[in-house]
DNA sequence: ATGTATTGGTTGATTTAGTCCACTAAACCA
DNA sequence: TGGTTTAGTGGACTAAATCAACCAATACAT
């Protein structure tokens, strides 16, 4: 047991992402996507045009929340939306190019925020902490 | 590189404990501590009776808000403040014997949520979990 | 095929948490 | 003794999260 401390240590991680991130933020995020924005970013990088409903599942948000964010990034003209042409209730979103180079920006300036964390641990313990985290939570789509 | 998706890994994290525990909360939480109240009462087990400024940058929030969470802590009676005798300034805190028993159910509560969450993984890949973000996070104790 | 249940998405209202700033009081430091 | 940190509090504001109601398109089921 003593999982507890995971649950804490975790959260820590979390909060020292958004510090290092914040830190820099003048620097990076000259579209003020902020957090929420940024994830859902990223994320979209990922997935390509998925679904409002799978990418909320993903990112693990409420749909309403994701409604909002989506918009806010639209409107900032780096997410367009577009019908699905299989299913007229889904709206499908991508990354416009403006939004590409932003993942980019945040890309790396993310990537140097984790490496500053990580840097007390080895190369394997970082491609280990991936492995693992990546175990838990690939099959993450219940409902 | 690429540690990007890692970002995205400890946010996924991050929320499946969140609404592992949220989907119980109604079992545990009969004190209503929510999780700026939990992460409050565990951390104060770890540390014993800490300041308010100790228990701030551990938890690493905004010293405004500790005020505010361990106030509402207190009126619920799971948490007392009392003097500092070395440094007038300096608040102390620790829990209640009322605070002791929450924390015990939430500790129970979390290990079950990540013991769910880390079903995939080996033994072995818990204990790395662990020893991965302990040996990231040991001295974060910057300012 | 037609009514019913389900699903994807939007909106509104409310609550919680995060952030920033100003301010008091005690301590430290010449 | 006076100036400067440091611990904590309070206020104002913003960002997220949460929850419920709702519409439109689809799936389903006889």
């Amino acid at each position: 047991m003593r999982n507890t401390d995971l649950a804490l240590l975790i959260d820590r991680f979390m909060r020292r992402i958004h510090f290092g991130l914040q830190s820099k933020a003048h620097d990076f995020d000259k579209a003020k996507v902020g957090p929420g924005g940024g994830i859902v970013l990223l994320t979209l990088s990922d997935m390509g045009s998925p679904g409002l409903r799978e990418l909320t599942t993903r990112v693990a948000r409420d749909k309403s929340q994701m409604t909002r964010t989506v918009r806010s990034l639209e409107t900032k003209g780096l997410v367009q939306r577009f019908a699905c042409s299989d299913d007229a209730r889904v709206t499908r979103i991508r990354l416009t190019s403006d939004g590409e180079t932003v993942v980019k920006t945040l890309q790396h300036a993310v990537a140097e925020t984790i490496d500053d964390i990580l840097a007390p641990n080895s190369r394997d313990e970082k491609d280990a902490l991936k492995a693992i985290l990546e175990r838990a939570l690939i099959d993450t789509d219940p409902t």
